[in-house]
DNA sequence: TTGATATTGATAATGAAACTCATTAGTAAT
DNA sequence: ATTACTAATGAGTTTCATTATCAATATCAA
């Protein structure tokens, strides 16, 4: 089940506390923001949409709290080998892959779980401890096979 | 089997032929040598060693060559998220997928018929045409375990 | 409050990759 | 071989994402 806010938050200041780092104004509002947002967000993106929140936020802050997010488990990096990293909200939600349009960039979320079982399979022949995994397919998608 | 290096030659020697490109001492050099390397390199691993062999070679028709193979099909684009794109040999191998140690960074390439099987399900589900995939695996080698 | 320490935002720095452009080199036809 | 055309090169510049630096500020525990 999807968790609130408030679960996002704790968590957040849980993880913040263990390492002897504050909950900040700006990081609240980061937080807040990045759960808010539908689609994966880029740094920059997000940055956008903060700025207009709060015109003072700084271009290093939104990175790194971003990457925090991530040490935290809440958010999580997508490199879909656009130049830049996205990142999705990861904690409210089960794990997923990407099927991406790579004309539109229209992004199907799917989860198959003989392919999750058949990857552990692998890792596990090799002796290796899985940390985690990408898996992304890139194809034209219905709409855009259309248009030629 | 793997085809010899005079067969890569002639790929991209028709590859460049087809779109009115030439093939130069430089792309020659730089084929040969991309096909020397036993691990993945990025651009500018390849530029390194490549200044060795012709101090004159400049840091652009590095990238402009790698790119070239990519599109003739004899270098495939690896992103491990590390910031810059690795260029591995694709057209004597099979395809294969990443199994990468987090900590020494040591690479294995596996193949599972099965998750290539199950990925061209998920495609073909939401009418996609597949174009392209990569799947990457992160843990900790057997090694890597040990050491503590 | 105070002192220790973490955080912030502005800015500079970095590194990868693409672009610019004057010069050079291939090529095909003469 | 000469020419005219076009592609390729390399040096340097530029862009862009991201990280590092640092002085000023905010937070927290005592």
């Amino acid at each position: 089940m999807a968790l609130s806010s408030k679960d996002t938050h704790s968590v957040f200041t849980k993880f913040l506390a263990e390492k002897s780092l504050r909950m900040t104004s700006q990081r609240e509002l980061i937080l807040k923001t990045f759960c808010k947002q539908k689609k994966h967000v880029t740094a920059e993106e997000l940055y956008d949409i903060l700025k207009k929140l709060d015109p003072s936020i700084g271009h290093a802050t939104v990175y790194r709290t971003l990457k925090l997010l991530s040490e935290a488990g809440i958010a999580r990096e997508l490199n879909f080998g656009e130049g830049s990293v996205r990142y999705e909200p990861d904690l409210d939600r089960e794990h997923h892959d990407h099927l991406v349009c790579v004309k539109c960039g229209e992004n199907i979320e799917f989860l198959d779980e003989e392919i999750e079982a058949l990857q552990k399979r692998v890792v596990t022949k090799y002796g290796y401890e899985l940390v985690d995994h990408s898996l992304n397919l890139y194809g034209v998608c219905p709409k855009c096979q259309e248009t030629k």
